[in-house]
DNA sequence: TGCCAGGCCCTCTTTAGGGCCTT
């Protein structure tokens, strides 16, 4: 496998957890090339990147949870006028990551379960899909094989940012702001993060559980 | 009618159960 050249940070909020057969609300990638992850001092972040967001009507009510904890709800979505997760996000996505130095790795936390589960649910149900050679790796599995005696770190990025930071992290619960925490604390890491990254690739992310009606 | 994830890790484990983490 060629070393990654690209790592590609994704957060997601959505209407609410697996078991609310959730759909995404809003979506963010941050593209980072390798060297700057090595180059880039602790609590900075690197001077290049390149940011997709964009906010997705859900088409499904958004669980009072989620709603408070994002900041989206279905009236500020429709007010707005934002599309459904649809071909013209595909096509935002799909020509996002054709600029980016391959090999790509996403990367997400918890995203085995959830983000690249929920995202990989959404991309079938309209009948395409990312090249199988696109790379994963899910953060909370990475820094949980971490020796995190000191600092003493709990594997919510929340609190491993506060474990670095020793402070929130700003904007959490907008997926900018969450896949820029993410980023913030994997640059602090990165090497030892690289040395015991254990990569799925795109083909082998199990889809979301979808037994539950979803519309 | 009721339906309530799942992969990983830890331990009071391995013939198992419970908690974490994501919105």
């Amino acid at each position: 496998m060629n070393a990654v050249r690209t790592f590609v940070f994704l957060d997601l909020e959505a209407t609410g957890l697996p078991m609310d057969a959730p759909k995404i609300t809003e979506i963010c990638l941050i593209a980072v090339h390798v060297s700057s992850l090595y180059e880039t001092g602790k609590g900075q972040l690197p001077r290049i990147m390149d940011k997709l967001c964009l906010c997705v009507d859900p088409e499904k009510p958004l669980t009072e949870k989620a709603s408070n904890m994002t900041g989206l709800s279905n009236e500020n979505l429709t007010n707005n006028e934002k599309q459904e997760f649809n071909a013209n996000l595909i096509q935002a996505i799909g020509g996002f990551l054709k600029r980016q130095a391959k090999p790509i790795c996403l990367v997400a936390h918890n995203g085995f379960s959830y983000h690249f589960a929920l995202l990989k649910t959404e991309i079938y149900q309209l009948n395409v899909d990312f090249p199988d050679e696109t790379l994963c790796l899910d953060s909370l599995h990475t820094f949980r094989k971490l020796d995190t005696s000191t600092p003493k770190l709990g594997s919510a990025l929340t609190e491993i940012y506060k474990g670095y930071f020793g402070k929130e992290p700003p904007n959490s619960h907008t997926a900018e702001g969450d896949a820029l925490a993410l980023i913030s604390v994997f640059i602090c890491e990165a090497r030892r993060i690289l040395e015991v990254a254990k990569y799925k690739t795109w083909e082998e992310i199990r889809p979301m559980n979808t037994k539950r009606d979803i519309y």
